[in-house]
DNA sequence: GAGACTTTGAGAACAATTGCACAAGCGCGG
DNA sequence: CCGCGCTTGTGCAATTGTTCTCAAAGTCTC
């Protein structure tokens, strides 16, 4: 039972990288893969690879590599896609509506059964083949689709209060894709992306490139900055 | 001339946190703010807010506090944006169409340009008051607005010839939503942004907060798993 | 079945990041 | 103009993450 194993964050951040490697990996029949090929779907290196999945357990054979659908297996089991996650969307401005749309989510694990704005207007109007519901039925629509896992994708003023009637509706995992800082009671889980922090943190290494234009003091351009 | 300092990325990271902070803050017309509240309106500790703003020099004053609007000036002076950046973005499918609206960009320093697309039936459509120009049309397009920070927003088969057009064309910086490895040469930033993994990574902690359902060991759920 | 070759798994060194603790510096009130 | 209270900036220790290295363990050939 290797789950009972402390899994590293960093590694755990990873995993999903390997599961999408080995199912690309999968659909060409290849039986095994060395930890070499894989880092080089996934994108980092050999000995990275190698400790991710140490932790996990000793699936891989020596002088052979790692069987790839019995690793994509283990994987998916330790990331709990053995079996689909039903998800809320709550924000159905433009983001939302691309996320309720995005094919992406339903062939990795993850089913969109639910959409709920806070205007009037929008509820009812169909998107696919689901129809926004009213943020004050969340609780209901939560509690009927057994749902864990909640996104927020509404302006930065609503995110603190949808955080709140999600995890008051049952919710124990957020995602929250509004530029906002929110806090979550202990025991429930949040990650954020912010899409516009993103660029800007390509901004601050592009702006270094750039031998400044007002420059007084000639600064190096890097050879390989990489920005991880 | 502080730029010549080396910045951890890490540090890098925060830094348009504490710039959305401060700009919540200066709306307020609030004079100074101090590491500790500037860190819970980044969702930091004050702790590490000092050491990070210690890396662009010594902009605080002691028993005080942050001068709002100085710091401002700093961050984004060091972030790079005291002046606007143009953006292409690739692939207008859900996702690109979702970010050719979003209003989060302009506000905060970045204007999209320019849309591309491969599909010739997209080609001339237009998004709020651009319209959208054929993949060869990039190096043109680069060319003209100036272009630095690419945004790939294409199906995860066409990112990596995405990636190497835009390099190609002279874009230096990369943001990639497509669910594909890319790989850019050195001197050319990359980030990416995988939808699906962030949910992924939810589903790992969500997993092993509910008690196996089928579980012979019973696991505790953890108090206070939080993910960051 | 022995030897050559390959590849994992893990220990150890190394690097980066975080958080603590506190001296040093500043403003204010008396 | 002095002492007090507040807040920064930073040295240091602890933690977390990455990379190197190599013995161990397997396959394959002959």
């Amino acid at each position: 039972m290797p789950s009972a194993r402390r899994i590293p964050e960093a590694t755990v951040a990873r995993l999903p990288l390997y599961y999408r490697a080995l199912l690309e990996t999968a659909d060409q029949h290849v039986g095994t893969v060395s930890s070499e090929r894989l880092a080089g779907l996934a994108g980092v290196n050999a000995a990275k690879v190698r400790k991710d999945l140490s932790y996990l357990g000793s699936y891989g054979t020596r002088g052979v590599g790692y069987d790839v659908e019995f690793l994509l297996h283990q994987i998916s089991r330790e990331l709990g896609l053995t079996h689909d996650w039903p998800v809320v969307i709550v924000g159905i401005g433009n983001l939302g509506h691309a996320l309720a749309n995005y094919r992406g989510f339903g062939a990795r694990g993850f089913q969109i059964v639910a959409l709920v704005d806070a205007d009037p207007a929008k509820v009812g109007t169909r998107i696919g083949d689901l129809s926004v519901d009213a943020l004050d039925d969340l609780p209901r629509v939560v509690a009927d689709c057994g749902i864990a896992i909640g996104i927020i994708a509404t302006p930065a003023g609503a995110a603190q209060e949808v955080a709140d009637r999600l995890v008051d509706a049952g919710v124990t995992s957020i995602l929250n894709f509004a530029p906002a800082v929110v806090s979550v009671p202990s025991g429930v889980s949040l990650r954020k992306v912010d899409l516009a922090i993103e660029l800007q943190i390509l901004s601050f290494y592009q702006q270094r490139k750039v031998p400044a234009v007002d420059g007084q003091h000639g600064e190096t351009p890097r050879a390989a900055e990489r920005v991880r």
